[in-house]
Parts: structure tokens; sequence; C-alpha cells
DNA sequence: CATATTAATTGTACCGGTACAATTAATCAA
DNA sequence: TTGATTAATTGTACCGGTACAATTAATATG
């Protein structure tokens, strides 16, 4: 395991195990260096990773802070803490509606960059967070990258499968948000009025080596629809 | 101006001007040493801060490409591109609907970390993009670090004044999201009905010490709404 | 000609250093 | 005591280096 990602696990570690206050002071750059015997650039470079998910903050000639004051119950639109930890958070499980191999519409063919005679894993499903309805997902997946799809690993944890199963490393993504009222079939499946509000995000997630590999469409139940983002300015 | 920000901002620019394409190669991190004869590491140091503006990604053993595919209209929830820049964009316009000194709410004070007693600027106001209403916005500013505010401020860029007119700096930014129905009085203010979607924003906005300075509070235009979220996993 | 092996390319991890800017603490002057 | 000045603390910018992992290109092998 590298270094700096250590460090940053330990000291989020810490941060939780203490139950450290928003703006609690943590040790200086001086002692971290000491105490986990590297070099300063290595610290450093640890900071940066949780100053960038939101753990803490830096103020030149002052000292390093911890930042999160979470709300418990929202779901991070950065996800930085991966997608496992909100499993386990969250208790998602999931009900799939449609599997199959498939030649992908125009739209998802150009999210893809792939052509309209390329195959494509289509999975539609509906999830679960405590037992309620939380969003209704079409996915697109491509069949090249991602090669195989069964209806276990759907229950389960797609991106986990990916990773693992598969052993892909996935890179980034690209989300679009949305607001927009429920159409009546959006409706039946959340159990919900046509008409009553819903988030629809789109994303475009990519390889480490920026291949898009799932096109995903999502509607959320607007109830259970509770986001955030640390952004740094 | 720091090397690395300004080899960002040359690279970023090179980009734009000869419009890049998804996936396009740039040179080598050596070729970008030499040619803005600096170290590696701030070579490096400049990619990263691309590669967190969501500008390129970076393949070990392959090189550095372009990331961004931006979809026009898309309002950036992390806006690293600063809110100046949103501004020139989108032309975006305000009327103030109410601003004064007072106390603070339980739930103002409890995030922006003040007492019950101590002052903040209240701010209501709609924001307008090419005309059309965009939102509906309340912000609380702690009194004691933005000690003033008035209707010609308001009207240009809040933020914009904190920065260049009080010279403070801006850290980071805590946003929660969530999408409900329209009250009568906010469907009001955007002229739509009722019961209508509405994204509802809460943010928190720090300076770059830590300390909270504004709570604000904002209803969207459901049609307006469009936002984007450039994450790396 | 396809395929496995090797070599070259290219970004990332990590070291250890100097200089400096922002903050905070200590000191001095009024 | 207050306010200004100075000194100590602490993170950031930048250098220049070594080692290495992932990818891609070149080469050898069947």
């Amino acid at each position: 395991m590298l270094k700096y990602q250590h460090i940053a696990d330990e000291l989020e570690n810490y941060i939780e195990e203490h139950k450290l206050q928003q703006g609690a002071k943590l040790p200086v750059l001086q002692d971290l260096m000491l105490q986990f015997n590297v070099s300063k650039s290595t610290v450093t470079k640890a900071l940066e990773l949780l100053e960038k998910k939101g753990v803490v903050f830096q103020v030149r000639g002052s000292g390093i802070f911890v930042r999160r004051h979470k709300r418990n119950g929202y779901i991070s639109l950065l996800s930085n803490q991966g997608f496992k930890k909100m499993l386990e958070e969250f208790q998602l499980t999931s009900k799939v509606i449609e599997l199959d191999v498939r030649k992908p519409t125009k739209e998802a063919a150009l999210n893809l960059n792939i052509g309209l005679d390329d195959d494509v894993y289509f999975v539609k499903r509906i999830r679960f967070i405590h037992g309620q309805t939380l969003c209704l997902e079409e996915s697109y997946f491509t069949k090249s990258i991602v090669t195989y799809l069964n209806n276990e690993i759907i229950i389960e944890s797609i991106f986990n499968y990916i990773t693992e199963g598969l052993g892909l490393s996935i890179g980034f993504a690209d989300t679009f948000l949305h607001v927009d009222k429920l159409t009546a079939e959006e409706a039946r499946y959340l159990k919900l009025k046509e008409g009553d509000p819903k988030l629809y995000v789109e994303s475009i997630f990519h390889l480490t080596n920026g291949q898009p590999f799932d096109f995903s469409k999502v509607t959320y139940n607007y109830v259970q629809s509770q986001f955030f983002v640390q952004a740094s300015l």
C-alpha cells in the first residue's frame, strides 16, 4: 500500500475514533513526518488527499484542522469514499427489472463513445434504501469492457464486481443533474404520483485510462434524495 | 503569480483555443518541463490542479489527455472555475427583496458558528439567468466578517466584493441538496405553480482559515436548474 | 503473421533540501 | 493595558534527484 494512502487512512481513522470536531487541530507537519517516519512531501500528499475528500483543511502559518461536519443520511455526489462504503452505510438493496445484451440507443452510443452496432449490457433496476424505493436506474455498459453480467452481480454492487471481479480500475465520472416532474411510468415504479418532483441524474463513468464504460440514467425519489458536495474554491 | 497556476492557465487556454477534444493528447511531462523551464514537480502540481478541475486526466505510461467535454448551460456544483467566470458565462442579474442587519435564526447561528445575539446581514434576492427567474436566495453573512453590504454590492456579485473589496479569501463550501415541492410563496417569486418541483440547496461558505461567513438557502426554478459535477474516484 | 518477450516511454511515489508567506506568540514602547 | 514591532511557528512553492509501475513500441520467436 502507498505510504501517503496509509497515512491518510490513519489520520481519518484517528479523527473518527477520537470524534474530533470541526476545527480541531491535528499534529503539525513536522510531527507527522516524525510520527510516520516519512518525508515532508509524503505527508503533504496525504493531507492533499484528505483535503480533497473534505476531511481536513490546512492554514498556512497555523495548522491542520478537521473540516468534516457531516450530516447523516446525505449521499456524496463526489463519492470519493467509494460506493462500497456507501453500500455499508446505507444498506442499499435492489430489484432487477431488465437485464440483457442489446444495441445502444443513439444517446448511449454517443456518451459511451461506441458505434450503434456495438453490444452493451442494459440494466434496469430499482434500488431501495432502508426498504424504501430510492431510485429507478437504467444503465448501459460497454460489453467489450464489462464482458459479463448476471442477476446476482447486479443485485449486489456492479462497481464492486467491476473493480474486484474484472480487475478494472475506475477513474472518473461526469454527472449531470436535472430536476423535473415524474412521468406516469416512473411514478409507478417509485410509488409516487405522476407530476411529483424527481431528481434526474445522468452519469458517464470512465476507467482510469479514460475509456467510458457506463452510461447511467437515474431517477431519484425526491423524498429520499439528499445529496452533498464539499467544494474547495 | 504562482508558476504552477500560470502553467495550468496556459494549458487550459491552449486546450480552449485549439478546441482540443476529449481524449486529445497533450505534450508529455518532460516537454512541459522544458517548455516552461520549471522542475517536474511544478508541472505535476499544475496538472493536479487541472485534474481537480476536470480539465485533464493522466495515465501512467501513456500520457496526459483532455477530459472535459462540457455540456453548455450547466452550472458546476464545484465551481472551481469561480463565480466570476460563471457570471460572465451566464449573464446573471438579480433583484434585491430584503437587505438588513438582524439577529440570526437558530439554524443560521448554528451553521455560522456564532451566537444568537451576534449580528448578521440578511439578504433575500431573486436571481435571473438570461432574463428568466433562476432562483430565490436567502443568505446570512456574519457581520463581524462581512462588515458592510449595500444594494449596489448585492446586485453585482457579493463574492467578488468579499474577495476584492474586503480582501478576504474564500476557502471551501459545504453544500446540501434536496428536491421538494414549491411552497405558495416560492412559487409566486419564481413564477411557477405551488407544488411544482424545486431544487433546494443549502450552502455554508468558509474563509481559508475555516471560519464560516455565509449560510445560504437557495430555491431553484426546476426548469433552469442544470448542474454538473466532475468526480475523480 | 500472429504472439510472446524485451525495451523505451511516460507518469507517480518518495526523498531531502531551500526559500518564503501567513499566522501566531513574544517582546517592546507608549 | 494597549498597540506596534519582532521573532517563532507552520504550511506552501519550488528545485532536482532516484526508483518504479503502467503503458506502448520494438523486437524476437515460433
